[in-house]
DNA sequence: CACGGCCTTTCACTCAGTGAAACCGGAACT
DNA sequence: AGTTCCGGTTTCACTGAGTGAAAGGCCGTG
């Protein structure tokens, strides 16, 4: 006990898990100690107990990645799998209907996760991935659930810096509280070119029976073709569409005037 | 320290994550406490940690659910998501082609798990579940995976009883080894009112670069509807374009002559 | 065959984890 | 307003699960 005095077991095994990363998704032990700042035999111990469970595997080259058991428990988490499943049918028929990458995504504190995307053989590459987060500043989705977040998330957002990814990047606090007005009035928010150059989306909030947003749904399409105006309420209407199955008679609270 | 002595902090904490189950994914405390097999205070703490981490969410009704964060973690896991994501838009294909379910699923041990699913809106509906198991004797899925499995998955499954799901299921040992060998010639799998009287389901393996089957892909439509032989040819292209894209040059490598 | 990288096991120590019991607070009777 | 029940948390003294330094495999490799 030199690092942290106290570290509980428990703490222990989950840095273990939050080792791995979508650009580090395979690790041998060493590094896996390493990021977990545990000592290698303390390291090893634990994931045995984890690798006989089923939360790690270890493959032939020796190293770990994560196991399909864990991705079948997280896959119980209600707002990952359930969402996912209802809203699945409907994002592809707006798929069909547009054949651009298509995404779902919820807010994880002061973050996105993107649940679930269909990713269209000729639409723009999008560099988000299913189960990456993302900050809400930006991307379509992320206005949206900004938006009709409870007013500490915003303000907690709108105090912290806002990163850049782009020249046309809204970094302004003030510039991006009337932009998630506007999102509140118009029922649906467009990011032009605020995560890359070329790519363009639009995005609608989906509600939970009691009328609270519990999630977006976005179009990403190429910017130079792009008509926003055109494609909201497609994205709109699957929004409602996707909140009807949820059990809701739609129109989303928002929460701050 | 009554129940088992010397049980591992760790193996508690898996134990609270396997106390939830996609029939019950909302538990009280004292629910995983019994499930687990551990005293309330205990599974008080540990439950604790695992919501200041997000494993755990305690929703409104004081019910705790699994959390998005090890949905997050579990979605890094390869077999999960990397196959998922190359797989959907040749599944979406498949779908647009013929508007029935088609379902991803690998083998895990002597069952298989359904990775991805598009459920079609007017297929018949699947009682299956992305991220559920199912027994690998019944599904189309499942008969490509163990016909492709090493040797002693083989005999563990035959040895074992073979679970009835309708009167039509193939229970006797014999009889499944000649379907599995039949499944090797033709490198497609039929299943018909194996698992329910309405359904059938016609599945290709997918293979990896190294040529083993990693995972199997099926369509599934209402059994009085069905054309198999007209079917197979689809799935197996399907199954195909998954192997290519995952960097092979197709040809699965049977273990059981 | 010595060296280094990588991992597992040994061993004596000790503090994190433990559970019985007490405590808390809300809901449901009386 | 008092009592009991129920679900959950906290206290407290005890103890064995977890610990890490060191030693021990087990490879490839120079």
């Amino acid at each position: 006990m030199d690092a942290q005095p106290g570290r509980s077991v428990t703490s222990k095994v989950l840095a273990l898990l939050d080792a791995f990363t979508p650009a580090s998704p395979a690790l041998t032990l060493s590094e896996l100690a390493r990021r977990a700042e545990l000592p290698l035999p303390t390291a090893s111990r634990r994931v045995a107990e984890l690798v006989a469970w089923g939360a790690l595997e270890r493959g032939d080259d020796g190293r770990y990645r994560i196991g399909l058991r864990l991705w079948e428990v997280g896959s119980l988490a209600p707002r990952g799998l359930g969402l996912r499943e209802l809203a699945l049918p409907t994002m592809e028929d707006l798929y069909e209907v547009t054949h651009e990458n298509v995404q779902l995504a919820v807010r994880q504190d002061v973050e996105l996760v993107f649940i679930e995307r269909i990713a269209g053989r000729h639409a723009v590459p999008v560099l988000t991935r299913v189960g990456g987060r993302f900050a809400l500043h930006a991307t379509g989705v992320g206005l949206v659930l900004l938006a009709y977040a409870p007013a500490e998330v915003q303000e907690q957002v709108l105090a912290a810096p806002l990163e850049r990814y782009t020249p046309l990047t809204i970094t302004e606090p003030g510039r991006l509280r009337r932009g998630l007005a506007e999102v509140r009035r118009t029922g649906y928010a467009v990011s032009d070119r605020q995560v890359t150059m070329d790519a363009l989306s639009v995005a609608a909030p989906i509600c939970g029976p009691e009328g609270s947003v519990v999630a977006a749904i976005s179009l990403v399409v190429a910017h130079h073709r792009a008509d926003p105006v055109a494609l909201a309420p497609l994205v709109q209407a699957a929004g409602r569409t996707i909140s009807r199955s949820l059990g809701t008679s739609y129109g989303p609270r928002g929460s701050v005037g």
